[in-house]
DNA sequence: GACCCCTAGTTGTCTGACAACGTCTGCGAA
DNA sequence: TTCGCAGACGTTGTCAGACAACTAGGGGTC
Protein backbone atom coordinates (compact mmCIF):
# COMPACT_ATOMS: atom_id res chain seq x y z
CA UNK A 1 0.00 0.00 0.00
CA UNK A 2 0.79 3.64 0.20
CA UNK A 3 1.69 5.04 3.50
CA UNK A 4 2.22 9.01 2.80
CA UNK A 5 3.35 11.19 5.29
CA UNK A 6 -0.03 12.93 6.48
CA UNK A 7 0.30 16.69 7.76
CA UNK A 8 -1.88 18.01 10.34
CA UNK A 9 -4.55 20.01 8.67
CA UNK A 10 -4.03 18.32 5.11
CA UNK A 11 -6.40 17.26 3.30
CA UNK A 12 -6.55 13.53 1.90
CA UNK A 13 -6.72 14.66 -1.86
CA UNK A 14 -3.93 17.25 -1.32
CA UNK A 15 -1.71 14.47 -0.51
CA UNK A 16 -2.23 12.75 -3.96
CA UNK A 17 -2.21 16.59 -5.95
CA UNK A 18 1.66 16.84 -4.52
CA UNK A 19 2.52 13.26 -5.42
CA UNK A 20 0.79 13.61 -8.84
CA UNK A 21 2.17 16.92 -9.54
CA UNK A 22 5.54 15.70 -8.84
CA UNK A 23 5.51 12.77 -10.89
CA UNK A 24 4.30 14.54 -13.95
CA UNK A 25 7.24 17.15 -13.51
CA UNK A 26 9.64 14.17 -12.94
CA UNK A 27 8.53 12.98 -16.86
CA UNK A 28 6.83 10.10 -14.98
CA UNK A 29 3.58 10.40 -16.87
CA UNK A 30 4.91 12.02 -20.02
CA UNK A 31 3.09 15.55 -21.56
CA UNK A 32 0.45 13.73 -23.80
CA UNK A 33 0.15 10.51 -22.15
CA UNK A 34 -3.01 9.29 -20.46
CA UNK A 35 -2.51 9.05 -16.62
CA UNK A 36 -4.08 5.90 -14.54
CA UNK A 37 -7.57 5.71 -14.56
CA UNK A 38 -9.99 7.12 -11.11
CA UNK A 39 -10.75 3.70 -10.29
CA UNK A 40 -6.65 2.72 -10.55
CA UNK A 41 -5.52 5.85 -8.42
CA UNK A 42 -8.22 4.85 -6.01
CA UNK A 43 -6.73 1.59 -5.26
CA UNK A 44 -3.24 2.78 -5.18
CA UNK A 45 -3.78 5.83 -2.74
CA UNK A 46 -6.50 3.67 -1.24
CA UNK A 47 -9.33 6.21 -0.92
CA UNK A 48 -12.31 6.78 -2.40
CA UNK A 49 -13.28 8.00 -6.10
CA UNK A 50 -14.59 11.18 -4.74
CA UNK A 51 -11.27 12.20 -3.41
CA UNK A 52 -9.09 10.83 -6.31
CA UNK A 53 -11.72 13.18 -8.11
CA UNK A 54 -10.79 15.92 -6.03
CA UNK A 55 -7.47 15.94 -6.41
CA UNK A 56 -7.78 15.23 -10.54
CA UNK A 57 -9.73 18.95 -10.36
CA UNK A 58 -7.28 20.42 -8.83
CA UNK A 59 -5.06 19.73 -11.38
CA UNK A 60 -7.35 20.41 -14.28
CA UNK A 61 -7.65 23.68 -12.71
CA UNK A 62 -4.09 24.25 -12.51
CA UNK A 63 -4.10 23.45 -16.10
CA UNK A 64 -1.63 20.47 -15.59
CA UNK A 65 -4.05 17.72 -17.26
CA UNK A 66 -7.08 17.33 -19.52
CA UNK A 67 -9.74 15.34 -18.61
CA UNK A 68 -12.31 13.73 -21.61
CA UNK A 69 -15.20 11.82 -20.27
CA UNK A 70 -15.04 8.05 -21.67
CA UNK A 71 -11.29 8.73 -22.40
CA UNK A 72 -9.47 9.44 -19.54
CA UNK A 73 -7.60 12.00 -18.42
CA UNK A 74 -4.35 13.21 -20.14
CA UNK A 75 -1.28 15.54 -19.18
CA UNK A 76 -1.84 18.41 -20.85
CA UNK A 77 1.23 19.01 -22.87
CA UNK A 78 3.35 22.14 -22.41
CA UNK A 79 6.47 23.58 -23.92
CA UNK A 80 9.39 23.04 -21.59
CA UNK A 81 9.43 26.30 -19.86
CA UNK A 82 10.76 27.65 -16.43
CA UNK A 83 7.79 29.64 -14.56
CA UNK A 84 7.96 33.17 -15.81
CA UNK A 85 6.71 36.43 -13.84
CA UNK A 86 3.81 35.37 -13.04
CA UNK A 87 4.86 33.43 -10.35
CA UNK A 88 5.73 34.45 -7.00
CA UNK A 89 9.11 34.06 -6.32
CA UNK A 90 12.33 36.10 -5.49
CA UNK A 91 15.07 37.63 -8.08
CA UNK A 92 17.91 35.32 -6.37
CA UNK A 93 16.04 32.16 -6.79
CA UNK A 94 15.41 33.37 -10.58
CA UNK A 95 18.87 34.12 -11.08
CA UNK A 96 20.53 31.13 -9.76
CA UNK A 97 18.00 28.84 -11.59
CA UNK A 98 19.48 30.62 -14.77
CA UNK A 99 22.51 28.92 -13.52
CA UNK A 100 24.14 32.70 -12.17
CA UNK A 101 25.30 33.24 -8.72
CA UNK A 102 22.83 36.02 -7.35
CA UNK A 103 24.82 39.24 -5.31
CA UNK A 104 22.93 42.04 -3.11
CA UNK A 105 24.81 45.10 -2.35
CA UNK A 106 23.11 46.83 0.31
CA UNK A 107 22.50 50.92 0.31
CA UNK A 108 21.16 52.82 2.43
CA UNK A 109 18.62 51.65 5.40
CA UNK A 110 15.96 54.47 6.55
CA UNK A 111 13.66 54.53 8.90
CA UNK A 112 10.97 56.97 7.63
CA UNK A 113 6.69 57.65 7.02
CA UNK A 114 5.78 56.96 3.61
CA UNK A 115 5.15 59.55 1.51
CA UNK A 116 1.77 60.31 0.52
CA UNK A 117 1.37 58.83 -2.74
CA UNK A 118 3.59 55.80 -1.33
CA UNK A 119 0.51 55.56 1.00
CA UNK A 120 -1.88 55.96 -1.34
CA UNK A 121 -0.72 52.61 -3.25
CA UNK A 122 0.13 50.66 -0.43
CA UNK A 123 -3.64 51.82 0.92
CA UNK A 124 -2.13 52.55 4.59
CA UNK A 125 -2.60 55.23 6.64
CA UNK A 126 -0.01 58.56 6.10
CA UNK A 127 1.66 57.96 8.93
CA UNK A 128 2.76 54.24 8.22
CA UNK A 129 6.17 53.77 9.75
CA UNK A 130 8.48 51.63 7.13
CA UNK A 131 11.64 50.62 7.06
CA UNK A 132 13.10 51.71 3.36
CA UNK A 133 15.71 49.16 1.68
CA UNK A 134 17.93 50.46 -0.94
CA UNK A 135 19.45 47.04 -2.72
CA UNK A 136 21.53 46.46 -5.68
CA UNK A 137 20.67 42.81 -7.39
CA UNK A 138 23.67 41.19 -8.87
CA UNK A 139 24.25 38.05 -11.09
CA UNK A 140 27.75 37.00 -11.61
CA UNK A 141 28.84 40.49 -10.60
CA UNK A 142 26.96 42.04 -12.82
CA UNK A 143 24.33 44.55 -12.01
CA UNK A 144 20.77 43.24 -13.27
CA UNK A 145 18.40 45.57 -11.05
CA UNK A 146 18.11 48.49 -8.14
CA UNK A 147 15.75 48.07 -5.99
CA UNK A 148 13.77 50.05 -3.52
CA UNK A 149 11.66 48.32 -0.94
CA UNK A 150 9.58 49.28 1.67
CA UNK A 151 8.49 47.14 4.27
CA UNK A 152 5.79 48.19 7.18
CA UNK A 153 7.65 48.64 10.59
CA UNK A 154 5.16 47.06 12.22
CA UNK A 155 5.99 43.61 10.75
CA UNK A 156 10.01 43.47 12.72
CA UNK A 157 10.25 42.19 15.96
CA UNK A 158 10.38 45.38 19.00
CA UNK A 159 14.21 46.31 19.15
CA UNK A 160 15.01 45.51 15.60
CA UNK A 161 18.17 46.18 14.12
CA UNK A 162 17.81 46.94 10.25
CA UNK A 163 21.25 45.85 9.84
CA UNK A 164 19.79 41.94 10.28
CA UNK A 165 18.63 42.46 6.94
CA UNK A 166 20.79 40.85 4.37
CA UNK A 167 20.87 38.65 1.13
CA UNK A 168 17.60 37.94 -0.25
CA UNK A 169 14.31 39.78 1.33
CA UNK A 170 12.03 36.81 0.46
CA UNK A 171 14.61 34.60 1.95
CA UNK A 172 14.70 37.03 5.55
CA UNK A 173 11.03 37.21 5.39
CA UNK A 174 10.63 33.45 5.61
CA UNK A 175 13.47 33.04 8.01
CA UNK A 176 13.48 35.52 10.23
CA UNK A 177 9.76 36.15 10.54
CA UNK A 178 7.61 33.30 9.27
CA UNK A 179 6.19 34.85 6.37
CA UNK A 180 5.58 33.99 3.29
CA UNK A 181 4.50 36.05 0.35
CA UNK A 182 2.36 34.37 -1.57
CA UNK A 183 0.63 37.36 -3.83
CA UNK A 184 2.18 40.18 -5.96
CA UNK A 185 0.42 42.79 -7.65
CA UNK A 186 2.61 44.16 -10.17
CA UNK A 187 2.71 47.50 -12.70
CA UNK A 188 5.37 47.27 -15.49
CA UNK A 189 6.94 50.76 -16.98
CA UNK A 190 9.49 51.25 -19.09
CA UNK A 191 11.86 54.11 -17.47
CA UNK A 192 14.82 56.25 -18.57
CA UNK A 193 16.56 57.73 -16.18
CA UNK A 194 19.56 59.23 -14.67
CA UNK A 195 18.57 59.13 -11.31
CA UNK A 196 17.94 55.75 -10.29
CA UNK A 197 21.23 54.01 -10.66
CA UNK A 198 24.02 54.44 -8.06
CA UNK A 199 27.44 52.87 -7.55
CA UNK A 200 30.04 52.48 -9.89
CA UNK A 201 28.27 51.34 -13.12
CA UNK A 202 25.44 54.14 -12.41
CA UNK A 203 26.42 55.97 -15.83
CA UNK A 204 25.51 52.50 -17.86
CA UNK A 205 22.51 52.02 -16.93
CA UNK A 206 19.60 54.54 -18.28
CA UNK A 207 16.69 51.97 -19.76
CA UNK A 208 14.91 50.09 -17.20
CA UNK A 209 11.97 48.32 -16.50
CA UNK A 210 10.20 48.84 -13.60
CA UNK A 211 8.39 46.35 -11.51
CA UNK A 212 6.06 48.67 -9.15
CA UNK A 213 4.21 46.09 -6.85
CA UNK A 214 2.89 45.05 -3.90
CA UNK A 215 3.83 41.78 -1.84
CA UNK A 216 1.25 40.14 0.03
CA UNK A 217 1.07 36.78 2.43
CA UNK A 218 -1.45 34.32 2.03
CA UNK A 219 -4.19 36.35 4.71
CA UNK A 220 -3.76 39.55 2.04
CA UNK A 221 -1.52 41.31 4.71
CA UNK A 222 0.78 44.08 3.13
CA UNK A 223 4.43 42.61 3.52
CA UNK A 224 6.03 44.99 1.22
CA UNK A 225 6.20 47.59 -1.51
CA UNK A 226 8.70 47.62 -3.81
CA UNK A 227 10.21 49.29 -7.37
CA UNK A 228 12.44 47.14 -8.76
CA UNK A 229 14.13 48.75 -11.85
CA UNK A 230 15.28 45.80 -13.89
CA UNK A 231 18.49 47.41 -16.04
CA UNK A 232 17.25 46.58 -19.76
CA UNK A 233 19.16 43.87 -21.20
CA UNK A 234 20.42 41.93 -17.96
CA UNK A 235 17.66 40.47 -16.96
CA UNK A 236 15.43 38.31 -19.27
CA UNK A 237 11.80 38.87 -18.18
CA UNK A 238 9.52 35.99 -19.01
CA UNK A 239 5.93 35.80 -18.96
CA UNK A 240 3.96 32.69 -19.25
CA UNK A 241 0.04 33.35 -20.09
CA UNK A 242 -2.82 31.35 -19.95
CA UNK A 243 -6.38 31.49 -20.43
CA UNK A 244 -9.04 30.83 -17.67
CA UNK B 1 -36.02 26.09 -9.95
CA UNK B 2 -32.89 27.52 -12.21
CA UNK B 3 -32.88 27.03 -15.59
CA UNK B 4 -29.60 27.59 -17.13
CA UNK B 5 -28.72 27.93 -20.87
CA UNK B 6 -26.31 25.03 -21.00
CA UNK B 7 -23.83 25.22 -23.46
CA UNK B 8 -23.08 21.57 -25.44
CA UNK B 9 -19.82 20.25 -24.06
CA UNK B 10 -19.86 22.28 -21.15
CA UNK B 11 -20.79 20.47 -17.36
CA UNK B 12 -23.21 21.35 -14.98
CA UNK B 13 -19.98 22.32 -12.57
CA UNK B 14 -18.76 24.92 -14.69
CA UNK B 15 -22.81 26.59 -14.54
CA UNK B 16 -21.97 26.97 -11.13
CA UNK B 17 -18.35 28.18 -11.26
CA UNK B 18 -19.23 30.58 -13.67
CA UNK B 19 -22.34 31.79 -11.71
CA UNK B 20 -20.97 31.95 -8.17
CA UNK B 21 -17.63 33.90 -9.92
CA UNK B 22 -20.13 36.55 -11.20
CA UNK B 23 -22.45 36.76 -7.99
CA UNK B 24 -19.13 37.19 -6.12
CA UNK B 25 -17.85 39.62 -8.52
CA UNK B 26 -21.22 41.81 -8.20
CA UNK B 27 -20.89 41.86 -4.22
CA UNK B 28 -23.66 39.48 -3.90
CA UNK B 29 -21.43 37.72 -1.43
CA UNK B 30 -19.04 40.39 -0.16
CA UNK B 31 -15.28 38.83 0.68
CA UNK B 32 -14.96 37.11 3.69
CA UNK B 33 -18.60 36.18 4.03
CA UNK B 34 -20.34 32.72 4.03
CA UNK B 35 -21.79 31.54 0.98
CA UNK B 36 -24.37 29.33 1.09
CA UNK B 37 -24.03 25.55 2.26
CA UNK B 38 -23.18 22.71 -0.07
CA UNK B 39 -26.71 21.45 0.32
CA UNK B 40 -28.28 24.66 -0.13
CA UNK B 41 -26.45 24.93 -3.46
CA UNK B 42 -27.43 21.75 -4.31
CA UNK B 43 -31.14 22.52 -3.84
CA UNK B 44 -30.49 26.01 -5.52
CA UNK B 45 -29.04 24.64 -8.57
CA UNK B 46 -31.42 21.21 -8.74
CA UNK B 47 -27.74 18.93 -8.86
CA UNK B 48 -26.15 16.70 -6.58
CA UNK B 49 -23.40 17.35 -3.85
CA UNK B 50 -20.72 16.00 -5.85
CA UNK B 51 -21.61 18.65 -8.41
CA UNK B 52 -21.37 21.59 -6.09
CA UNK B 53 -18.24 20.49 -4.69
CA UNK B 54 -16.96 20.03 -8.09
CA UNK B 55 -17.59 23.28 -8.52
CA UNK B 56 -16.60 24.62 -5.14
CA UNK B 57 -12.84 22.68 -5.88
CA UNK B 58 -12.13 25.16 -8.71
CA UNK B 59 -13.39 28.08 -6.71
CA UNK B 60 -10.79 26.91 -4.12
CA UNK B 61 -8.16 26.65 -6.67
CA UNK B 62 -8.80 29.25 -8.24
CA UNK B 63 -8.25 31.46 -4.97
CA UNK B 64 -11.62 32.63 -4.67
CA UNK B 65 -12.95 30.81 -1.65
CA UNK B 66 -11.60 29.39 1.54
CA UNK B 67 -13.47 26.22 2.53
CA UNK B 68 -13.52 24.89 6.23
CA UNK B 69 -14.14 21.90 7.53
CA UNK B 70 -17.54 22.05 10.18
CA UNK B 71 -17.65 25.54 9.45
CA UNK B 72 -18.10 26.25 5.55
CA UNK B 73 -17.14 28.23 2.33
CA UNK B 74 -15.85 31.79 2.80
CA UNK B 75 -15.61 34.26 -0.04
CA UNK B 76 -11.21 35.16 0.32
CA UNK B 77 -10.98 38.83 1.29
CA UNK B 78 -9.06 39.98 -1.88
CA UNK B 79 -7.50 43.29 -3.09
CA UNK B 80 -10.24 44.52 -6.09
CA UNK B 81 -8.20 43.42 -8.76
CA UNK B 82 -8.98 42.29 -12.81
CA UNK B 83 -6.85 40.51 -14.68
CA UNK B 84 -3.41 41.03 -15.42
CA UNK B 85 -1.31 40.34 -17.94
CA UNK B 86 -0.54 36.85 -16.81
CA UNK B 87 -3.88 36.19 -18.21
CA UNK B 88 -4.45 36.11 -22.03
CA UNK B 89 -6.43 37.47 -23.52
CA UNK B 90 -6.94 39.69 -26.60
CA UNK B 91 -5.85 43.78 -25.51
CA UNK B 92 -8.82 45.13 -27.13
CA UNK B 93 -10.96 43.35 -24.68
CA UNK B 94 -8.49 44.92 -21.54
CA UNK B 95 -9.21 48.09 -23.12
CA UNK B 96 -12.67 47.54 -23.52
CA UNK B 97 -12.59 46.52 -19.56
CA UNK B 98 -11.42 49.76 -18.87
CA UNK B 99 -14.13 52.02 -19.57
CA UNK B 100 -12.56 52.94 -23.38
CA UNK B 101 -13.20 52.13 -26.89
CA UNK B 102 -10.96 50.05 -28.56
CA UNK B 103 -10.06 50.64 -32.03
CA UNK B 104 -7.63 49.09 -34.76
CA UNK B 105 -5.41 50.52 -37.64
CA UNK B 106 -4.34 48.39 -39.88
CA UNK B 107 -1.04 49.45 -41.85
CA UNK B 108 0.75 47.08 -43.88
CA UNK B 109 -0.52 43.91 -44.92
CA UNK B 110 2.46 41.39 -46.10
CA UNK B 111 2.66 38.06 -47.39
CA UNK B 112 6.47 36.46 -47.01
CA UNK B 113 9.15 33.96 -45.74
CA UNK B 114 9.90 34.41 -41.87
CA UNK B 115 13.57 35.83 -41.24
CA UNK B 116 16.17 33.82 -39.83
CA UNK B 117 15.44 34.74 -36.07
CA UNK B 118 11.88 34.94 -36.20
CA UNK B 119 12.39 31.37 -37.30
CA UNK B 120 14.32 30.39 -34.72
CA UNK B 121 12.06 32.34 -31.92
CA UNK B 122 9.07 30.03 -33.21
CA UNK B 123 10.99 27.12 -33.69
CA UNK B 124 9.76 26.71 -37.44
CA UNK B 125 11.12 26.29 -40.70
CA UNK B 126 13.23 29.20 -42.24
CA UNK B 127 10.89 28.53 -45.70
CA UNK B 128 7.76 29.06 -43.64
CA UNK B 129 5.08 31.70 -45.00
CA UNK B 130 3.26 34.04 -42.79
CA UNK B 131 1.50 37.23 -43.18
CA UNK B 132 2.60 40.10 -41.73
CA UNK B 133 0.07 42.62 -40.17
CA UNK B 134 0.95 46.24 -38.68
CA UNK B 135 -1.36 47.88 -36.71
CA UNK B 136 -2.04 50.38 -34.58
CA UNK B 137 -4.16 49.96 -31.52
CA UNK B 138 -5.96 52.76 -29.83
CA UNK B 139 -8.06 53.68 -26.72
CA UNK B 140 -10.93 56.30 -27.47
CA UNK B 141 -8.55 57.62 -30.34
CA UNK B 142 -5.40 57.68 -28.84
CA UNK B 143 -2.72 55.34 -29.78
CA UNK B 144 -1.78 52.53 -27.00
CA UNK B 145 0.38 50.45 -28.69
CA UNK B 146 1.85 49.36 -31.84
CA UNK B 147 2.04 45.38 -32.90
CA UNK B 148 3.70 43.72 -35.73
CA UNK B 149 1.76 40.31 -35.64
CA UNK B 150 3.21 36.82 -37.84
CA UNK B 151 0.73 34.63 -38.33
CA UNK B 152 1.50 31.16 -40.31
CA UNK B 153 -0.06 31.37 -43.96
CA UNK B 154 -0.90 27.71 -43.15
CA UNK B 155 -3.62 28.70 -40.39
CA UNK B 156 -5.84 30.21 -43.47
CA UNK B 157 -8.52 28.56 -45.68
CA UNK B 158 -6.96 28.69 -49.18
CA UNK B 159 -7.45 31.77 -51.42
CA UNK B 160 -7.54 33.79 -48.19
CA UNK B 161 -7.78 37.71 -48.90
CA UNK B 162 -5.80 39.24 -45.98
CA UNK B 163 -7.82 42.48 -46.28
CA UNK B 164 -10.91 40.22 -44.48
CA UNK B 165 -8.81 40.81 -41.26
CA UNK B 166 -9.58 43.43 -39.49
CA UNK B 167 -10.44 44.40 -35.95
CA UNK B 168 -9.27 41.99 -33.37
CA UNK B 169 -6.91 39.27 -34.11
CA UNK B 170 -8.09 36.84 -31.13
CA UNK B 171 -11.89 38.00 -32.60
CA UNK B 172 -11.22 36.81 -36.32
CA UNK B 173 -8.74 33.67 -34.88
CA UNK B 174 -11.99 32.53 -33.25
CA UNK B 175 -14.53 33.78 -34.91
CA UNK B 176 -13.25 32.85 -38.64
CA UNK B 177 -10.82 30.27 -38.08
CA UNK B 178 -12.20 28.90 -34.58
CA UNK B 179 -8.67 28.68 -32.70
CA UNK B 180 -8.87 29.88 -29.36
CA UNK B 181 -5.28 31.09 -28.35
CA UNK B 182 -4.93 29.67 -24.75
CA UNK B 183 -0.87 30.16 -23.91
CA UNK B 184 1.24 32.86 -25.09
CA UNK B 185 5.12 33.24 -23.98
CA UNK B 186 6.00 36.31 -23.58
CA UNK B 187 9.33 38.48 -22.85
CA UNK B 188 9.31 41.80 -21.78
CA UNK B 189 11.55 44.38 -22.45
CA UNK B 190 12.35 48.30 -22.40
CA UNK B 191 12.99 49.41 -25.62
CA UNK B 192 13.40 53.31 -27.01
CA UNK B 193 13.67 53.62 -31.00
CA UNK B 194 12.49 56.07 -33.46
CA UNK B 195 11.77 53.40 -35.74
CA UNK B 196 8.90 51.87 -34.38
CA UNK B 197 5.85 54.39 -34.29
CA UNK B 198 4.26 55.36 -37.54
CA UNK B 199 1.53 57.60 -38.34
CA UNK B 200 0.78 61.07 -37.77
CA UNK B 201 1.71 61.01 -33.69
CA UNK B 202 4.87 58.76 -34.14
CA UNK B 203 7.29 61.76 -33.50
CA UNK B 204 5.69 61.34 -30.00
CA UNK B 205 6.17 57.85 -28.79
CA UNK B 206 9.66 57.06 -28.21
CA UNK B 207 9.79 54.65 -24.87
CA UNK B 208 7.83 51.34 -25.46
CA UNK B 209 7.28 48.63 -23.79
CA UNK B 210 7.75 45.48 -25.97
CA UNK B 211 5.88 42.37 -25.31
CA UNK B 212 7.53 39.95 -27.59
CA UNK B 213 5.68 36.91 -27.38
CA UNK B 214 4.33 33.31 -28.87
CA UNK B 215 0.58 32.28 -28.90
CA UNK B 216 -0.41 29.09 -29.06
CA UNK B 217 -3.48 26.97 -28.67
CA UNK B 218 -4.32 24.77 -26.28
CA UNK B 219 -3.03 21.58 -28.71
CA UNK B 220 0.17 23.96 -28.65
CA UNK B 221 0.18 24.66 -32.11
CA UNK B 222 1.90 27.96 -32.88
CA UNK B 223 -1.38 30.72 -33.65
CA UNK B 224 1.08 33.76 -34.13
CA UNK B 225 3.98 35.29 -33.25
CA UNK B 226 3.91 39.05 -32.06
CA UNK B 227 5.87 41.98 -30.84
CA UNK B 228 3.71 44.58 -29.71
CA UNK B 229 4.90 47.62 -28.60
CA UNK B 230 3.12 49.45 -25.82
CA UNK B 231 3.67 53.19 -25.78
CA UNK B 232 4.59 53.95 -21.82
CA UNK B 233 2.35 55.46 -19.94
CA UNK B 234 -0.85 55.23 -22.44
CA UNK B 235 -1.50 51.77 -21.30
CA UNK B 236 -1.85 50.26 -17.68
CA UNK B 237 -0.01 47.12 -17.19
CA UNK B 238 -0.88 45.02 -14.40
CA UNK B 239 0.46 41.89 -13.59
CA UNK B 240 -0.90 39.04 -10.68
CA UNK B 241 1.62 37.14 -9.17
CA UNK B 242 0.58 34.19 -7.42
CA UNK B 243 2.75 31.08 -5.78
CA UNK B 244 2.19 27.69 -6.60
C1' DG C 1 -17.11 36.11 34.18
C1' DA C 2 -14.47 31.84 32.95
C1' DC C 3 -14.63 27.27 31.77
C1' DC C 4 -16.39 22.80 30.11
C1' DC C 5 -19.51 19.76 27.67
C1' DC C 6 -22.90 18.75 24.58
C1' DT C 7 -25.42 19.34 20.35
C1' DA C 8 -26.63 20.89 15.89
C1' DG C 9 -24.71 22.16 11.62
C1' DT C 10 -21.11 21.93 7.90
C1' DT C 11 -17.52 20.05 5.18
C1' DG C 12 -14.62 15.68 4.12
C1' DT C 13 -14.82 10.99 2.69
C1' DC C 14 -16.87 6.57 1.50
C1' DT C 15 -19.88 3.40 -1.15
C1' DG C 16 -22.60 2.00 -4.96
C1' DA C 17 -25.01 2.95 -8.94
C1' DC C 18 -26.28 4.77 -13.47
C1' DA C 19 -25.67 8.16 -17.48
C1' DA C 20 -22.85 10.10 -21.14
C1' DC C 21 -19.29 9.52 -24.02
C1' DG C 22 -14.98 7.55 -26.40
C1' DT C 23 -12.49 3.60 -28.10
C1' DC C 24 -11.76 -0.72 -29.75
C1' DT C 25 -13.10 -5.21 -31.67
C1' DG C 26 -15.10 -8.11 -34.75
C1' DC C 27 -18.14 -9.01 -38.39
C1' DG C 28 -20.16 -8.34 -42.85
C1' DA C 29 -20.09 -6.02 -47.30
C1' DA C 30 -17.60 -4.36 -51.15
C1' DT D 1 -7.94 -7.41 -48.35
C1' DT D 2 -10.09 -3.19 -47.07
C1' DC D 3 -13.61 -0.45 -45.46
C1' DG D 4 -17.59 0.76 -42.66
C1' DC D 5 -20.60 -0.06 -39.03
C1' DA D 6 -22.66 -1.87 -34.81
C1' DG D 7 -22.06 -3.25 -30.43
C1' DA D 8 -19.41 -4.28 -26.24
C1' DC D 9 -16.48 -2.35 -23.06
C1' DG D 10 -13.96 1.08 -20.49
C1' DT D 11 -13.74 5.81 -18.56
C1' DT D 12 -15.40 10.04 -16.81
C1' DG D 13 -19.70 12.76 -15.19
C1' DT D 14 -23.48 12.80 -12.07
C1' DC D 15 -26.62 11.13 -8.64
C1' DA D 16 -28.08 9.45 -3.94
C1' DG D 17 -27.35 8.35 0.78
C1' DA D 18 -24.55 7.61 4.65
C1' DC D 19 -21.05 8.34 8.16
C1' DA D 20 -16.67 10.69 9.92
C1' DA D 21 -14.24 14.88 11.23
C1' DC D 22 -14.67 19.17 12.70
C1' DT D 23 -16.61 23.95 14.14
C1' DA D 24 -19.52 27.16 16.36
C1' DG D 25 -22.68 28.19 19.65
C1' DG D 26 -25.58 27.46 23.75
C1' DG D 27 -26.29 26.13 28.37
C1' DG D 28 -24.72 24.60 32.61
C1' DT D 29 -21.33 24.63 36.47
C1' DC D 30 -18.02 26.67 39.26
Amino acid sequence: MFAMAKQAGRRLADDIVMTLKKEVADGHYPAGSRLPTEAALCERFGVSRATVRSALKELHVLGLVRTQQGAGTFVTPRPTVHDGLERMGSITDSIRSSGKEPGHEYGRRTLRQVLPDEAERMEAPTDTEVIELRRRITADGDVVAYSYDLIPLSLFPPRFDPDELSGSIFAYFENALGLRPTLGLAKVHAVTSSHIAWGPDAAKHRLFILLDQLHYDQTHRLLAYSKTYFVEGAYEFELVRTSK
